[in-house]
DNA sequence: TTATAAAAATGAACATTGTTCAAAAAAAAT
DNA sequence: ATTTTTTTTGAACAATGTTCATTTTTATAA
């Protein structure tokens, strides 16, 4: 272990810090409410120190983001053992709305809000390689279900982007207020009910 | 006309060129890039009385938010001259992707920035009108298309709700640039081939 | 151990933001 | 012409993201 290779792993440490009081703040009290200064307090460093770690607040959002992917991982993690892809995917989009759910300051920084998306074009960097990964599971399950003769006369991609959006549109809804004031007769569940509405359907395709 | 009329209607011509301003900009550069100095500026005003005309910037984006409601109205104009329901559905759905994509400023003002749910909450207004009647035509619809005897089987209020999340949420993936970078076959048609999927599953019901 | 070089951390300073409010200017009423 | 009311103003404030010369800490060499 050279003083090279623990440097290298205090600096990797810092930066976890970082985002891990990050994380704390946005839970907290919401993205757009923390500042640099609050994540600096909150880990006992200065400002300037977040700044040798992060180019910008972008940049802290986007690590963020990612750690959200890695955590909607986890929770889909069980899913690959279904053989069924039809049960599968039923069970993924459950997941996929309690993920969102039960974490809808991740969920609303990893679709919503534009600064990650904003980090990659500043950093040249074409590919939303966490979209791709996820989007590939929701692809590949559905290729499974036509495989194995569902979904006659659909396309795969269109029809995976159709299913990812009718998901996402609810929570997105939900997370960004616009379920709230609208008058639904069961507004705590209509989020499930909804979803329901979708697995009736799919059940005869 | 007394003086106060005039007067009056002086206020809301005012009122009416702050919103324009605001709109203005918020095409050109976008709504974060904004600024209330901005807007003074453009209609030559200073910042002081952008603040006798509204309470905060959270009311300018509520009142805007309400002008693209009206907009989205005048898209839906046509629509209520179609008598079979399940064509308007079909119809319906094309026009708010058409809608979302030719004023992706406005729309993402009208369901995904906050601001202007925040301003409902600050002034105690329970209900989220533009949302309720918006609503209210798909629900309308809908119901419709049960009488007639489609859709046997599914609850009114959470298959509308369905529907329209899975409209939105294709809107809301595009126009939050989550469809970029993601590797479509087709990225430019995405969001019709994707709404195409869907009028293959309603055309069965 | 001490002196020197490299790396890391700092926080004052800057430009920009939303917002306020006493003062000035303009308009209306007397 | 004078007073009162209404409207407009912009300097000032606190808070934000960001920068960077300076200081402090750590590693290396003598």
């Amino acid at each position: 272990m050279s003083v090279a290779d623990r440097k290298a792993r205090e600096k990797e440490a810092l930066r976890a810090l970082i985002l891990k009081g990050a994380k704390k703040l946005f839970l907290e009290k919401g993205i757009e409410q923390t500042t640099i200064r609050n994540i600096a307090d909150e880990i006992d460093y200065s400002v300037g120190t977040v700044y040798v770690y992060f180019k910008d607040k972008n940049a802290i959002l986007h690590d963020l983001h990612s750690i959200g992917f890695q955590e909607l991982g986890s929770y889909f993690k069980d899913l690959f053992k279904i053989e069924d892809p039809m049960e599968r995917l039923q069970k993924m989009g459950f997941i996929y709305i309690k993920f969102a759910l039960e974490n809808q300051e991740m969920y609303d920084l990893m679709f919503n809000v534009k600064a990650p998306m904003e980090f990659l074009e500043s950093s040249n960097n074409e590919d939303w390689n966490e979209g791709v990964v996820t989007f590939g599971h929701v692809k590949k399950t559905i290729e499974e279900c036509i495989d194995k003769g569902h979904f006659k006369g659909h396309n795969m991609e269109p029809l995976s982007f159709m299913i990812w959006s009718l998901v996402h549109g609810m929570c997105c809804l939900e997370i960004r207020q616009r379920t709230k004031g609208v008058k639904f007769t069961n507004p705590d569940t209509i989020l499930y009910d909804g979803y329901n509405e979708y697995l009736k359907i799919i059940d005869k395709l």
